[in-house]
RNA sequence: GUCAAGGUAGCUCAGCUGGUUAGAGCACUGGUCUCAUAAGCCGGGGGUCGGGGGUUCAAGUCCCCCCCUUGACACCA
């Protein structure tokens, strides 16, 4: 059976950021996993280029509609090909073939009924020259962008009749149980459908930078609604209505999609589908955001991911991991450089090329690099076994889609790597001269690695083909079949001596954008560590000893701390500062102390800083403490010191 | 507001139709091997399973109430 991947065509209207490349990255794993399996595979990726907002923001930067469009779509190949992302079509909804597709689409829907002509009436509001539905106005009808009132606007449009496949749509979800993935998004369409569909205005008059419809209907001034024009290229990429020899990869297998464009997939693309008689896609999968560090990413907060920007600190095989391990499908997942250093130290430097390491070691020092599989199966029959389940268990998680959970379970087959190693210890039995034995367990890692490179290949297609040519064998169908289909051991080898795969990170890569500890942040004073200090030595950040000495910093200790409720920073703490009664010190150190660790402990204060509140609570003081990518730590006097010390 | 999903160890999460001392990974920590990227392996601490009430011989798992979080609520790419 063939395999047909899509990514959304991503809009041109600004550049590629992280999510784009997150689903990309699946797509391409996805797609590079069918073909070493052997399935003949169609990857299309690509770029949707119409619509009111590409034309804006083309006379905005003062070009031509299409040198712009041109420009952005260019650097979403680049990025692509710099990633050797593996697609095998990249298709724009302005080439002519897509717009011949998609007209001819729009005759077979017309000549079938499910299009006709009426008007299309709405509350247009004229300054975001946008129409607005009737639930998402503001009182008195304002516009919920700008907030000016709107007016009632009558415009010619053709409409699909999406309210014809309501009945259809839910058979086909009562049907196809695993069609929209993941299930809790499955439920929303469903919910959605439920409520009544009604019909699409399928295309514009407001606009010209689209794909005109058919001339055949003699109405030139309608060009298509971006929807329609868009979800079709899935089939205009194949040929669809032209050269149909493509056509052959239809229905797709997985079609890609984020959550925000999830109706149009799970609704309005089935329902285009029926309409044309075309099979519906198989899978229709819809992952979620990524945040940084916990908070939204966006332009004005400066704390934007750049998929380049990360991918050369830290490599692109390794953001490909760690996006793919860190988050289930379908959620949302937060990008941290904390989570990410954690992850390649972790699970790529610790188990597994840690894991290549010790075997070229020791089949160094005892075989000079040769391996052999001869004495697997006599000494290691059991770790075999468990591999072997542990195998047959994975395909499941990969058809759904759960690749974090694929790789999690994947991952189990280098702890029995490891695991053996330390069992069997093999140093042990080279002293005891039972060279066979400590040979077959340098083997049964060997092909430990031999079977977790083809299985992990799509997520990380450079690096397997790497494990494996150290391996004598090249990532393959052939290799695929014999390996893990067909159980079979390594055929006997030289093992390449290469370097460590996986150096281990020890500190973030890329400078974070200045932040602010909040929620209780004025209670602890933040340094950001030194690499973030900007260099600059301006005259205005110099201050005079008396401004310094201004400050009463004081050694202090904890009498008592305590968690303070409904809070996930914070904690009430009773310092003693060397006054008559202990001061009550609420600091936003929760996440990096338990409360109980704190007692008795001393740590700086800032004694008279003006009291605050925080949820209620007195704050009077600030401990000192430094927070960096790997956490905070309080500034404490490196001996003890009387209570009251001042600091200077 | 309506609907949906969820609140389980410091963090991220598993726990199907109720049943022995509630699990995993990471983090922390004690021990230990030495082939290896201070990696590996063994062990440990830590959870009143959001709160309250109920059903039951037995509830994280069922019922009711409350609190909190997130998502969806139509043409917005």
């Amino acid at each position: 059976m063939s395999t047909y991947i899509t990514t959304p065509i991503y809009y041109v209207n600004g550049e590629a950021h992280i999510g784009h490349a997150y689903t990309t990255f699946i797509a391409d794993a996805l797609a590079r996993h069918a073909r070493l399996r052997g399935s003949e595979t169609y990857f299309l990726t690509g770029t949707d280029e119409h619509g009111q907002k590409i034309e804006e923001s083309a006379k905005k930067n003062g070009q031509e509609t299409q040198t712009f469009a041109d420009a952005i779509s260019a650097t979403f190949k680049n990025l692509w090909d710099d990633f050797n992302i593996s697609y095998d079509q990249f298709i724009r909804t302005t080439d002519a073939a897509h717009k011949k597709g998609v007209q001819h689409a729009f005759e077979v829907m017309f000549a079938r009924g499910d299009i006709y002509k009426d008007f299309y009436e709405g509350n247009y509001c004229v300054s975001c020259e946008a129409f607005f539905p009737e639930s998402q106005l503001l009182d008195g009808g304002c516009c919920p962008d700008c907030g000016r009132s709107t007016s009632v606007v009558k415009e010619e449009s053709y409409f699909f009749r999406l309210s014809a496949y309501e009945q259809k749509l839910l058979e086909y979800y009562d049907a196809h149980p695993d069609f929209i993935l993941p299930k809790s998004r499955r439920n929303e369409v469903i919910n959605f459908v439920r409520g009544g569909l009604q019909d699409l205005s399928v295309t514009r008059t407001s606009f010209t930078w689209g794909v005109p419809i058919p001339q055949s209907l003699n109405d030139p001034k309608h060009v298509m609604y971006v929807w329609l024009d868009a979800l079709l290229n899935y089939v205009t990429a194949l040929g669809y209505g032209q050269n149909e020899a493509l056509m052959k990869f239809w229905p797709a297998s997985v079609q890609l999609v984020g959550k925000d464009i999830l109706r149009f997939h799970a609704i309005y693309w089935p329902a285009f589908l029926m309409s044309l008689d075309l099979e519906l896609p198989r899978h229709i999968g819809a992952h979620g955001w990524w945040t940084r560090d916990g908070e939204k990413m966006s332009k004005s907060k400066g704390n934007v991911i750049h998929p380049k920007e990360v991918s050369e600190a830290y490599g692109v095989e390794n953001l490909r991991y760690f996006m793919m391990r860190e988050v289930p499908f379908g959620q949302d997942g937060d990008f941290s450089q904390r989570a990410f250093i954690d992850r390649i130290n972790s699970d790529l430097s610790n188990d597994l090329g840690n894991l290549l390491n010790r075997i070229i070691g020791m089949s160094g020092k005892y075989s000079e690099y040769r391996i052999d599989s001869l004495h697997v199966s006599t000494y290691h029959a059991k770790e075999l076994a468990d591999m072997r389940r542990i195998i047959e268990s994975l395909e499941a998680y990969w058809s759904e889609l759960q690749i974090h959970r694929y790789l999690e379970e994947l991952w189990r087959l280098f702890a029995i790597g490891n695991k053996a190693i330390e069992e069997h210890a093999p140093w042990a039995k080279v002293k005891e001269g039972r060279l066979d034995e400590a040979l077959a367990t340098v083997a049964l890692v060997a092909n430990i690695l031999a079977k977790a490179s083809l299985l992990l290949h799509g997520v990380m297609p450079h690096t397997t083909q790497t494990i494996a040519r150290a391996l004598g064998f090249e990532i393959s169908p052939q290799h695929f079949v014999r390996l893990i289909g067909e159980d079979a051991l390594l055929e006997p080898f030289t093992i390449e001596v290469i370097p460590p795969l996986f150096p281990r990170v020890e500190a973030p890569l890329i400078a974070e954008a200045p932040k602010v500890l909040h929620g209780g942040g004025e209670a602890v004073a933040v340094q950001e560590s030194k690499k973030m200090q900007p260099e600059t030595k301006s005259v205005e950040g110099v201050i005079t000893v008396e401004q310094f000495f201004a400050v009463s910093l004081r050694i202090g200790q904890v009498l008592e701390a305590e968690i303070v409720p409904k809070s996930d920073r914070l904690l009430k703490l009773q310092v003693d500062v060397g006054d008559a009664a202990p001061r009550q010190i609420i600091a936003g150190i929760r996440e990096f102390y338990a409360p109980e660790a704190l007692v008795g402990t001393q740590v700086c204060v800032v004694a008279n800083l003006k009291p605050a509140k925080l949820m209620g609570m007195l704050s009077e003081g600030m401990l000192l403490a430094a927070k960096d990518e790997r956490g905070l730590c309080l500034i404490r006097p490196e001996s003890p010191k009387t209570v009251g010390t001042p600091i200077r």
